[in-house]
DNA sequence: GCGGGTGCTGCAATCGATTTGAGTGAGAGG
DNA sequence: CCTCTCACTCAAATCGATTGCAGCACCCGC
C-alpha cells in the first residue's frame, strides 16, 4: 500500500502538502498531486488518520439480533441520519448474549466515536462508558439497571400495553390472556403492567393463570400460546407482547383450528414482517421503528457536538399507536 | 482517555512492558500492571495498534439492504464464522445505491483487513481492490462485470430457475408467467434463463407477454403481478424471482380474489420471512442463506492466511433446493 | 526601492501502541 | 567469589497522516 510520502515524492512536494490538498486546502501543485494519487492508487490509512485526529467519524450500533426486522429498520434509520452528517455506521450483533456483548463493546469502544447500544439485558455492562473521558453511549429500546446517566430512546411500553387493554375492554372483552416475555426484560414488564393495570382498573383483573412468559422467540410463543389456549374455558382475547412470539402464537392458533376473530381476538405488539399478507389484518400496537433509530443517532450527534461540556442525559419516550385490524372483534352479547 | 504510558507510570514500569503484558507475554510485575489498568480504566487505542500492526482484525461486509431477511441471515453466518476466528465483522448498508456503495467502499477500505461485498449492481466498482497490494475482496450472491479475479460465492441461480420450471412442467403447466427482475441483475437473469430455457426445451416456450420485470421490491411485485394476472387468458402458474416481489405478488393475488393453488399455482424464489404463517404453504426454491455468508467468510479467512502468496480466485456455486408446498398443483385435465 | 501583507510550502513534532536491540538483575554452577 | 545464563526490562525507533511554526516568494502601495 502506498503512503502519503510516496505520493509526495511522485508529485515532487512534501507530504504535508499532499495532506493539505487531500483535506481541501488550496495548493499550488494540485494537479500533479492528483495525478500521483491516481497513479499510485493511494488511499489514506484510516488508522494513521484516526490516531492523529483523535476521531474516527464512525459510530457503532450494537443490537441483539440483526435478523429481527424491527432492529433492521432501526439500523436503517440510524444509518441514514448518520450519513447525512458524515458519520459511518458500523453494525454489530450480540445474539442476545451478554458475554459476546461485553466482548464486542470492548473491541469496538476505541474504534469509533460513539456507540448506540440495544442492551442484551438489563444487566448489560455500561461500565466502560462511565468515565468522564469516555466516548458517548446512547441506549435504545431497552434500559439497563440504574443507568440514568446515558441518553436513552425508548417507546411508551406501558402506554402501549394500556392501549391494547383499552381496545379490548371497549370491545367487551373481560376474560383475556397475556403472552408476556421474560421477567428480565424491562420493556416486556412495562407492556405487561400497562395491560394488567388497565384491566384491573376496569374491574376485570387478569387472572394469574391467564399469563404465560415466553422467551421472545417464535418457538416460545408457540408453546406458551398452546398452554394458554388449551384450557376448558378459553379466554376471549389474547395479547402477545412482541412480534416474534406473535408468529408462534398465530401458528398455535392455526394448529388449534381457532378462527380469528370469531373464536379469539388477537392483539400483537409490533408489526410482523409480512403482516400485509395475513388475513384478517392484525390488530397491533405499532411503533416508529425507523424513527427510533434515527432519533438515537440524533441524540448521538448532539452529544458529539457538545463533547467536553457537561450535558444532562436526555430520555426520549416515543409514542406508540394502536392500529385496529380485523383480528379483534366485539364479544358476542351473552345470550340471556 | 488514558494511554499505555499512564499505565506504565502508575505501575512503575516501561510502556513496552505494559504492551507485552497486554499481549500475553510473561511479565514480572503483572499484578501491578493489572491494578493500574483497572484503576485508570485503560483500553488500548485501536488506531495506534492498527497503525503499528498494519492490520485491524476486522472485516467489513457490505450489503445492498439489511432489511432483506436474506442478507440478514447471510450476515449472521459470516459473523459467526468470523468470530470463531477472532475477526470482528462490521456491517454496512448501501441501499442498492451505486454512488453510496462507492463511498462506503472508499471509506471502509483502509479500516479493515478485508471486504465481503454483495454488489449493488453488475457495474459496481471493484477498482480499489485490483492492485496487488490491496486487501482481499470476496464477492457474494451477485457478480460484477468481468471480475473473475476475486473469490466469489454464488448460488445456482440457473439451476433454481430450471427446477422451478421442471416442477411446473411435471404438474402439467404449459402456459405460465414469469415475474422477473431488472435486466441489470445477473442473478435474476440467470434464474429467468433457467426457467425459460427449460420451458422452451419442453416445447412450451414462455411468451414474451407473460414476462414482467419488477424492481425487486414489494411494490414492484404487486404492480407487475397485477399486469400479468389481469389478462383475459390467465396463465395457470406464476414464478416470482425473488422474495420481496413475492410478497407483492401474493397481495395482488389476494386482491384479485384468486385462490392458490386452484386458480393459480405459485412458485417463489427464496423463503419469505414469515412463510410459516401462510397457507397454503408456499412452493419455493430455497437456498442456504446462512451458509452462504459463512462460506464467504471462510474464503476470506483462507485468503488472509495466504496473503502475500498468489492464489487463483475461487468460485463457489452453492446448490438450491425445491421445497414443494400446497401452493402448486397439477392443472385440471382439459375437458374433452 | 522598501515595508508589510498574503498565501503557500516544508520541516519536524505529534498521536499511542508495538518492537528491536541493548542492557540488567537474580540465581545457578564451578 | 566469579562467571554465565536466563528472563525480563528499558529506551528509542517505528507505523502514516496531520499540524504549528518558520520561511519564502510574490504583490501591493507608498
Amino acid at each position: 500500500m502506498s503512503t502519503i510520502h510516496d505520493v509526495a515524492r511522485a508529485a515532487g512536494v512534501a507530504a504535508s502538502t499532499v495532506s493539505r490538498h487531500i483535506n481541501g486546502h488550496r495548493v499550488r501543485r494540485a494537479e500533479a498531486i492528483d495525478r500521483a494519487i491516481a497513479e499510485l492508487g493511494f488511499t489514506a490509512s484510516a488508522s494513521a488518520r484516526n490516531l492523529r485526529r483523535g476521531s474516527t467519524q464512525a459510530i457503532a450500533m450494537i443490537v441483539p439480533d440483526i435478523q429481527n426486522p424491527y432492529y433492521a429498520a432501526a439500523v436503517a434509520g440510524a444509518e441514514s441520519v448518520g450519513r447525512e452528517n458524515g458519520l459511518r455506521l458500523f453494525l454489530c450483533n450480540t445474539d442476545e448474549d451478554l458475554e459476546l456483548e461485553r466482548e464486542v463493546l470492548a473491541d469496538v469502544i476505541r474504534r469509533v466515536d460513539g456507540v448506540i447500544l440495544v442492551p442484551a439485558s438489563e444487566s448489560s455492562s455500561t461500565e466502560p462508558f462511565q468515565s468522564a473521558s469516555a466516548i458517548p453511549l446512547v441506549l435504545m429500546d431497552r434500559e439497563t439497571l440504574g443507568d440514568l446517566r446515558f441518553d436513552t430512546v425508548l417507546i411508551d411500553n406501558y402506554g402501549g400495553g394500556a392501549e391494547a387493554a383499552e381496545h379490548l375492554l371497549s370491545l367487551g372483552h373481560r376474560d383475556v390472556a397475556l403472552l408476556s416475555g421474560p421477567l428480565s426484560a424491562s420493556q416486556a414488564r412495562a407492556r405487561e403492567m400497562g395491560f394488567i393495570d388497565t384491566f384491573a382498573r376496569a374491574g376485570a383483573a387478569v387472572s394469574r393463570r391467564r399469563i404465560e412468559r415466553g422467551n421472545f422467540r417464535e418457538d416460545g410463543g408457540y408453546q406458551s400460546a398452546l398452554n394458554l389456549l388449551t384450557t376448558n374455558d378459553r379466554p376471549s382475547a389474547l395479547f402477545v407482547i412482541n412480534n416474534m412470539m406473535s408468529v408462534g402464537a398465530i401458528r398455535a392458533i392455526r394448529d388449534l383450528k381457532l378462527r380469528v376473530p370469531d373464536d379469539l381476538s388477537l392483539v400483537c405488539f409490533d408489526q410482523l414482517p409480512m403482516g400485509s399478507l395475513l388475513s384478517p389484518r392484525l390488530t397491533i400496537i405499532s411503533r416508529p421503528m425507523h424513527e427510533q433509530g434515527a432519533m438515537a443517532m440524533r441524540l448521538m450527534l448532539t452529544r458529539l457536538s457538545h463533547s467536553g461540556t457537561e450535558q444532562p442525559p436526555r430520555r426520549l419516550v416515543m409514542p406508540v399507536e394502536l392500529v385496529v385490524g380485523g383480528a379483534t372483534k366485539a364479544v358476542a352479547p351473552v345470550p340471556v
